[in-house]
DNA sequence: CAAAAACGTTGACCTGGGTCAACATTTACA
DNA sequence: TGTAAATGTTGACCCAGGTCAACGTTTTTG
């Protein structure tokens, strides 16, 4: 059950047996349907989702009702609405379930409480922000930079699952291209 | 000197007069001219800039050659080119002053080392990866959903100063649009 | 397992905003 | 403070990629 869990924080921290133990104990298992939305655009997003099964996405839509997904969660990884986890404000986003998936969560005041009071679990949360970060200062340069090929090579190479897994739908509301343009552009390759 | 560097310490953390002179002796100031760059794009970033005076910016260059920005940092903030500080590899950005400014900087080891030691200071920098975060995911949901004309407005809204103080050609290279569409929407508005 | 709904593919068409160029204006610094 | 360089403005033109629609294919679920 906590297994996947228990590698992504020991390949990122020196964490004991006993503390690995004592993080995993905040965690509890939920399931969800296909398309299940998680978290709604007006609520408040109250916990951190671990994905043992299944894959998530963070996304919301445009004036002229176009969805714009802004991140994938996969297997073996943690995704939330974060902003609207940090700030407890209305998230704005949507966290949907995009297949049946089997998720551990930790709800904001043992996440925090986790935080401030195991070092290896606060390494973690940084790690967290640091690479979100990361990942969202090359998604701006690369999405001002690119066009629509530019932007399937980048994804190809990056991201080499999510052209794969997912459909043309929902890849190209990432790569912020139509689904028809991404249609075209694997025609051709 | 450190006057408005304690200020924004102190409005993100309790820290005593004591820790905030800890904290500042490990800054020192450095002056740079119009246009000076700080950090290559081929070079490793090896510090953090605090703005007691003028603004910086990080920028690169699309494959076609044009400028994109995806920071401006004013005075009373900090700004780095941050993936680079923190991965240490090359920062594949530029780190320039846009202006004639006054900086206090700390470098790679002594910020680790406040991080590591100093609760406070590691709060400085947890708000500031949170709110970085939380930052780029409003550009990445603004910039896929919005036309021209919408990000000006939300330049307007949002970011009151940087249309004002800053050229059309930064300001531009900043909003993913031509200085010339920047110049006929101002026009019409 | 069949009907319906969702998704993918492709052609025709259209438009927001980019490029280029010429000129006006502002800014920088010798 | 004068002049060269940088920036802003505006018109003419163009094209990447969006929209829409029609149709084929795959997926979902009662």
């Amino acid at each position: 059950m906590f297994s996947l869990l228990k590698t992504f924080i020991t390949e990122r921290s020196e964490a004991s047996e006993a503390t690995l133990n004592l993080i995993c104990s905040h965690f509890k298992i939920v399931k969800a349907k296909r398309n299940e939305i998680l978290v709604g655009f007006d609520e408040v997003c109250n916990g951190y989702y671990f994905i043992n099964e299944g894959c998530l996405r963070l996304f919301t839509y445009s004036d002229d009702g176009n969805p714009i997904t802004r991140y994938f969660g996969f297997k073996g990884g943690f995704c939330t609405a974060l902003p609207s986890f940090i700030q407890q404000k209305s998230a704005q986003e949507y966290l949907q379930a995009i297949e049946k998936s089997e998720l551990l969560y930790i709800n904001h005041k043992h996440f925090f409480q986790l935080v401030d009071s195991v070092p290896q679990f606060a390494m973690i949360y940084r790690e967290i922000l640091e690479q979100g970060f990361i990942n969202a200062q090359k998604r701006i340069y690369g999405f001002q930079g690119f066009d629509a090929l530019q932007k399937v090579r980048w994804a190809i190479e990056f991201q080499p699952d999510f052209l794969m897994r997912l459909s043309n739908k929902m890849a190209a509301s990432y790569l912020g291209i139509s689904p028809s343009t991404l249609s075209r552009i694997k025609a051709k390759m």
